[in-house]
DNA sequence: GCGACAG
DNA sequence: ATCTTGTCGC
């Protein structure tokens, strides 16, 4: 099996090579081997989207109620395995259980790591009063290499607002997705695409198009990307990751994690919590002095703008580009 | 079938 | 996040 992609996608692959002719697992316990049963519908992308280019048994690999992936009927009948209705029957006697299943538990060790550097994360504000802010995002888009294999593409855009909500500056870098999507890892994901981008650009602070400390171990993308770049960084998120909103208030593990901000009168909230170097109360502060008068703020609305892969022919030139 | 877990 | 057209309203 060629290796290509990053590790995540090469332990999902390789998982899935390790089920034996004639017998079948589901994604869910491919994602319980990588230590994180969240991974379950980041396993079935990867391997209906990846699979067969690879060559890895992709057919060996159904959902929990013995669904099978499209066009995976006759691979399985050809080894013995009938599929009725598009689902297997006998799911439960052919199944190769997570602990059986060859992978290294490498959610779980990310896991780890985001609790180590969630200690380095500091709720104090570094500058009272921002006046450069910076929005970032990132988007996604699936391609064929050189060789016909499916990449995930990553096109990550940072742009940089002054107090008048005016354009200073920006930056676009385009580089191989690391890993996929996986409630709860997103700072891993799109922390590469953005590194340089913003390591290349000066502001104040970093707005992020997810959530800070609220967070199940308190790192969500904005602390990551604040921490290890060490830029003061708060997360504003369109829904709700963890907590209970009470007020104005997001609570996580009887502590107060962000703020759930009205924006419209009977509108949903935004919610905007702390990821480096920005108090609580900093956070709150930054959100409404640069939001401007839409529900997602100025900063983080031009990068994701900024993020959108070009229409074919609509190309803009002096784009920072790499592998 | 429902609830639910950022993007 | 991405797949996708028009439609309604400020
Ligand atoms: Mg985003």
């Amino acid at each position: 099996m060629p290796l290509r992609p990053g590790p995540v996608y090469e332990e999902i692959l390789r998982a899935a090579s390790s089920v034996p002719r004639g017998r079948l697992t589901t994604f869910g316990e491919i994602a319980r081997a990588l230590g994180d049963y969240r991974a379950a519908k980041a396993v079935a992308e990867v391997i209906s989207i990846m699979g067969r280019a690879y060559g890895v048994p992709w057919h060996r690999v159904v959902s929990s109620r013995g669904e099978i992936l499209r066009g995976a009927e006759d691979p399985l009948r050809e080894e013995g395995v009938a599929a009725q209705g598009g689902r297997v029957a006998d799911l439960a006697r052919r199944l190769v259980e997570a602990g059986e299943l060859e992978a290294r538990p490498i959610l779980a060790e990310m896991r780890r790591a985001q609790r180590i550097l969630a200690e380095r994360v500091i709720l104090e504000d570094e500058v009272e009063r921002p006046e450069l802010v910076a929005g970032a995002d990132v988007a996604y888009r699936w391609e064929r290499d050189e060789e016909g294999l499916p990449v995930e593409v990553a096109r990550g855009a940072v742009v940089v607002v002054d107090a008048d909500l005016r354009v200073v500056d920006g930056s676009i870098q385009t580089s191989p997705a690391v890993m996929p999507y996986v409630p709860t890892y997103l700072g891993f994901r799109e922390f590469p695409a953005l590194a340089r981008a913003l390591s290349r650009l000066s502001f104040d602070v970093v707005m992020m198009d997810g959530h800070g400390i609220a967070h199940p171990v308190f790192f969500g993308e904005a602390s990551h990307v604040g921490v290890c770049l060490d830029v003061p960084a708060l997360g504003v998120a369109k829904r709700r990751l963890v907590g209970k909103v009470r007020g104005e208030e997001l609570i996580y593990m009887t502590r107060q994690v962000g703020w759930a901000l009205p924006v419209r009168p009977e509108g949903r909230p935004v919610y905007v919590s702390p990821g480096h170097k920005v108090s609580l109360e900093g956070s709150a502060r930054i959100f409404k002095k640069f939001r401007g008068g839409t529900r997602v703020p100025a900063p983080v609305r031009l990068a994701h703008k900024l993020a959108q892969f070009p229409k074919p022919g609509e190309g803009r030139p002096g784009e920072t580009s790499s592998l």
